[in-house]
RNA sequence: GUGGGCGUAGUUCAGUGGUAGAACGCCUGACUGUGGCUCAGGAGGUCGCGGGUUCGAUACCCGUCGCCCACCCCA
């Protein structure tokens, strides 16, 4: 709040970027498309406004609800009806470009997407209401090729970060299905159901069973289910094991079975790739979003409720809109999460810290402010970034702003410098000075700096 | 959406039924060509907002808005 009685905070969930956070977020960006790019996705960008249709119907009822609808303007602006909305995601709008631009892409489509995408959630830590999600999606093949790639690319990503802790969950959305159908769960309840043994972990097997009861899920599911479910955390190593017992479990179930066969391929596919040793099959996972037909997949750092980053396979959403199924696959990363436990673990390089700035150039008093442009302008055809203090205050006023802003360089021309044709540079770091030529100052500052 | 906690200086926080304090930061000076250390001064707050109780509220009560935590959901 402020003088004015108005409200100076950003609206809520939205947040401002200041200097350092850019520099923070640009960062990691950059290690993001940098790596994507190395898998071979190409850049993709779309709207932030969708028209409404599109993006109903694709999240699941409680996407819908989060889905920031933007009213009829003008005089229809009255009706109360929405026919816009802000993307929700984009994966959505990826397979509405697919399906309209589908005679321009390759048979395989691979693309990148970073852009910001907004929901009407209520905030939380590492959760806004308008956030970047960094996605990769290959479009175009059943292939278990394509879920490897991109767990590998994800998991580059996230090396490259620094982080070594992560790990994947996977689970496939056949399976559950399978696994409820032959535990007796009926089909309209398998939500439910699921979301109660997701559970397990926090509320016990008690817990779950009274869940089940509240939900009136058939009760005899618990003991078929649950000791699929008991499998412990963080044991990677087991995968084989879990997998096994779950296609006993299943039986002579078809697309369960198909989807064991799928598990395993990707689990076999993935030893030789970043995602190695990351992978946990997971039957509990279940991930929110309707859209998802096969694999789904979400990353995990113990610090941090939520996930990382999420994916799967949805061979069908295209086919809402084209008419006819395009096979379709990708993994969103969570900039904002990622951030979140970066900046908690101290894991960014020092150098995106204090000033983007590499010299601050004094002015000697108010009759030599042309001569502190074109020094500045001397260093800056020298590739550094320079700074002019832009008043002629005293010199120590003018030091101690360039310390405050952890500017490493002050040049100062004072009569003495000027008479002789140098510039006194002073490392702010170490508080060393030195009285160079001219001529050679930029190169000075350029070799204390690294630049 | 449900439950709980918190809103006091730029920031982090003390505090009391009689209209407020610390630390850090900021400004000035000691320092007439030099930041960080030290010292001396100084500026800055309608105690989130609205109502109620009271002689009197920043404090107690109600409402509201905002923030935080857990649940739910997710990136």
């Amino acid at each position: 709040m402020t003088a004015t009685g108005l409200s100076t905070q950003p609206a809520r969930g939205m947040r401002d970027f200041l200097p350092e956070d850019v520099r923070r977020r640009e960062y990691v960006v950059g290690v993001i498309r940098r790596v994507y790019e190395r898998y071979g996705f190409e850049p993709l960008e779309t709207p932030a406004v969708e028209n409404i249709e599109t993006l109903l119907g694709k999240y699941g009822e409680e996407g819908n609800k989060l889905i920031f609808k933007i009213l009829k303007r003008g005089e229809h602006e009255a009706s109360g009806t929405a026919d816009l909305a802000l993307r929700y995601d984009l994966t959505v709008p990826l397979a509405r470009v697919v399906a309209e631009h589908q005679a321009k892409l390759p048979k395989f489509f691979k693309r990148y997407q970073i852009q910001p995408v907004w929901r009407a959630d209520r905030p939380a830590r590492g959760r806004f209401r308008e956030f970047y999600q960094c996605d990769i999606d290959a479009i175009g093949s059943t292939s278990t090729v394509v879920e490897v790639e991109v767990l590998s690319g994800v998991s580059e990503v996230l090396h490259e970060l620094g982080f070594q802790d992560f790990v994947i969950r996977l689970n496939d959305r056949r399976l559950l299905t399978a696994m409820l159908e032959v535990a007796g769960v009926e089909a309209p309840r398998h939500g439910d159901a699921l979301i109660a043994l997701d559970k397990l972990d926090k509320i016990g097997a008690d817990g779950v069973a009274a869940e089940f009861a509240a939900r009136q899920i058939e009760p005899a599911a618990i003991g078929k289910l649950l000791p699929l479910f008991g499998g412990g955390a963080g044991a990677t190593g087991a995968n084989g094991a879990i997998l096994r017992a779950l296609a006993t479990f299943i039986g002579a179930h078809e697309t369960g079975q198909a989807a064991v066969g799928s598990l395993e391929s990707m689990l076999a596919l993935a030893g030789p790739t970043p995602a190695s040793g990351h992978l946990r099959i997971d039957p509990s996972l279940a991930r929110g979003l309707s859209y998802y037909t096969g694999a789904i997949m979400e990353i995990q750092v113990a610090d941090l409720a939520g996930s990382l980053g999420g994916g799967g396979r949805y061979d069908n959403l295209i086919g809402m809109f084209l008419g006819r199924d395009v096979p379709a696959c990708g993994f969103s990363l969570g900039l904002e999460r990622i951030l979140v436990v970066m900046g908690e673990r101290g894991m960014f390089p020092a150098d995106l810290a204090g000033a983007g700035c590499d010299v601050l150039v004094t002015i000697w008093n108010a009759g030599a402010m042309d001569d502190a442009l074109g020094l500045a302008g001397e260093f800056r055809q020298a590739g550094l970034r320079v700074e002019v203090y832009p008043e002629a205050d005293k010199i120590g006023k003018q030091l101690k702003y360039a310390s405050g802003r952890q500017v490493p360089f002050v040049a100062v021309v004072g009569d003495d410098e000027r008479a002789g044709g140098t510039v006194s540079l002073k490392d702010l770091r170490s508080g060393t000075q030195h009285t160079v030529r001219r001529a050679e100052a930029a190169a000075f500052i350029g070799v204390h700096v690294n630049r």
